[in-house]
DNA sequence: CTAACATTGCAATAGCATTGCATCATTATT
DNA sequence: AATAATGATGCAATGCTATTGCAATGTTAG
């Protein structure tokens, strides 16, 4: 088990510490994306800087993505396609339920194709959807 | 001209008083979504709460709406559908450019219907595509 | 004219993101 | 094996944006 994830961490070129197992680790166990501050409260005692210096050193390993999901707090996920510091492939839909405050990845649901105005050249998009859950949901 | 103005805000129900006068003037005259850092350098000397309440104002009366376009501060533009405090409307996608910095409204570019997982039930939407605008690209 | 209400401006605060620096651990070098 | 060099961690401190409380001012209605 601890070896799957610490070769996971030395695929990404992350050397792989203690703190960086125990996060990573604590990672693949959520399902929705979390905040600084889940991950804090998750792992006590923990120095808080320490979590997000590693989120963002996972971050530029391409091992997370992070998400505005325009709640104000930024959102850390991992990421499930092969993605490097450079370029992250997470086109992928997130989705924030305004019942339960939980922000999710939809990886399987891409973005579709846009066709901008002219000479518009696109990069990177974001595209967060709000609203009901599948478990917030009646049925 | 100033009656123009005076008139939109009536219209929303808006009472026009001479500080909101001046901010939706200049709010028409941007061709990008402004920050409240922007809105308070483009008024001096003006107050910025009361900036910050003016556009709260604005947007509940749904005559602006914000976007949060991943730079960590909330930009505002004028509403160009017909929106109320309840639904906005703003269902374009916003571009932000990295080369120029400015994020700017596509009315015309709508977003896509997207299929999501069962009983995900969408509310709203914020498309935000980053890359390089058609001021910034080069011919 | 005065009371009631809306708007404005100042002061203060909260929360998240971020950096500087000192300490500790690990690896490389001789 | 000892030491230098590099990387990781933890603490303190800061910056910036968003936000609220309250007092002062302006505006409207009776």
């Amino acid at each position: 088990m601890k070896k799957d994830i610490e070769q996971r961490l030395k695929n990404k070129n992350i050397n792989p510490t203690a703190m960086r197992l125990l996060v990573l680790d604590f990672l693949t166990q959520q399902n929705a994306a979390i905040s600084l501050n889940d991950l804090e409260k998750g792992m006590e005692p923990s120095d808080r800087i320490t979590l997000y210096r590693t989120l963002k050193t996972f971050e530029e390993k391409g091992l997370v993505h992070h998400i505005d999901d325009g709640t104000g707090t930024t959102k850390y996920a991992l990421c499930l396609e092969e993605c490097d510091g450079d370029h992250h492939h997470d086109l992928h839909v997130h989705f924030y339920c305004t019942s339960c405050k939980e922000t999710f990845c939809l990886p399987n649901t891409k973005i579709p194709e846009i066709s901008l105005p002219k000479k518009f050249r696109p990069e990177e998009m974001n595209l967060v959807i709000k609203g009901i859950c599948d478990h917030c949901s009646p049925d």
